[in-house]
DNA sequence: CATGCGTGGGA
DNA sequence: TTCCCAAGCAT
């Protein structure tokens, strides 16, 4: 069965993987611990922002073992700034699960993959491929977007029928030949060339045959996502202080930041001032989620406005706590220092 | 199948 | 400013 010549898609992909794509990301290697802490920071998250992440977390848990041995609270600090938390917890139930199920070893085979919390087909096939170099098909954002531009799937890329050809396809491309590099190149070409907005076009590999390209109508595939519509919220919170230190609550095990620490959350204006009377109007901060455009009403006594030191945040680093906290205390030191 | 779940950057 | 979305998964 040796080609004397391979010109198939996956040939191509992986030549210009081994040639043009990425071989110093962080993770990259044997790793499967490595490989599957990556891929689960990746998920709606770039690359960029999640290398100093992951160059941390490794550093605090260099293996899956010390992972599993870590109490939550810390791993989920660690998180703190990445957002979707629920991955973090995911992440170390499933380290847990791994020692109790699989004598300390991530699996290697579909199946037990999946059946680990935070895993789905697409990052059980990517460790699959990227760590254990077998032949299973990935289907993140990137290959959607190159599927979708080189046949020329029609439909909103997360539809179920649209999916279905996607996968499809995926399936039909894909190689045991070097299913590390071709996986790789699939991400690697989404990444870097094959971009929604101003593709590289003339440095593709696969462009000779991409059905988009040929119709010039690359900026037409893959369609829109549909988008649900955005709900504004008001919360209302207390800021009070301790010394220095900001006053936290920790969050609810369901909903927006949930088991987060944060600021004490009332249901209205009214509710807070009435555990807090002497408090006053901080300010009202917005802070966008994907599906919440936030409103942050920040009350907070009026003996704290005579403070003159920067708050105290070294507790934060062992604290898991999102993104707005750091924004709130932020803003209070900016209005409130000499 | 639709919705919930963060954040920051680019157009 | 506003919209879009980046290596998705759970429910």
């Amino acid at each position: 069965m040796v080609k004397v010549t391979d010109d198939s898609f996956s040939a191509r992909i992986i030549a210009w993987q081994l040639q043009n794509g990425r071989h110093h990301l962080p993770w990259q290697g044997d790793n499967p611990y490595y490989v599957w802490l990556s891929e689960i920071m990746l998920q709606q998250t770039q690359v960029v922002k999640v290398i100093d992440y992951f160059n941390r977390f490794i550093k605090a848990f260099p293996t899956l073992d010390e992972l599993a041995a870590a109490d939550e609270q810390t791993v989920m600090a660690l998180w703190s700034g990445l957002g979707y938390y629920n991955r973090a917890r995911n992440l170390h139930k499933a380290a847990q699960l791994c020692q109790q199920k699989h004598n300390g070893q991530l699996p290697d085979t579909m199946s037990e993959l999946m059946a680990l919390p935070g895993i789905g087909r697409t990052t059980a096939a990517a460790i699959m491929s990227l760590a254990y170099n077998q032949p299973e098909p990935i289907l993140d954002g990137n290959v959607k977007r190159v599927m979708a531009r080189y046949f020329k799937v029609a439909g909103e890329p997360n539809s179920g029928p649209t999916l279905k050809k996607l996968w499809q396809l995926a399936e039909q491309q894909q190689t045991s030949e070097n299913p590390r590099a071709y996986s790789q190149g699939l991400m690697d070409l989404g990444a870097t060339l094959c971009t929604k907005h101003q593709p590289r076009c003339l440095q593709c590999p696969v462009q000779n045959h991409c059905l988009a390209y040929q119709d010039d109508v690359i900026e037409h595939y893959p369609e829109k996502k549909k988008r649900s519509k955005i709900k504004e919220v008001d919360l209302f919170l207390h800021l009070s202080f301790v010394g220095n230190q900001p006053q936290l609550v920790k969050r609810a095990e369901r909903g927006i930041w949930s088991a987060m620490w944060f600021l004490p959350e009332f249901k209205s204006k009214q509710a807070l001032k009435n555990k807090h009377p002497q408090s006053q109007h901080l300010a009202s901060l917005k802070h966008v989620l994907t599906h919440r455009r936030l409103t942050l009403h920040v009350f907070t006594s009026a003996d704290d406005k005579a403070r003159q030191t920067p708050i105290e945040r070294d507790n934060l680093v062992t604290l898991p706590h999102p993104t707005a906290l750091t924004h709130i205390l932020d803003y209070y030191d900016n209005h409130h220092l000499p």
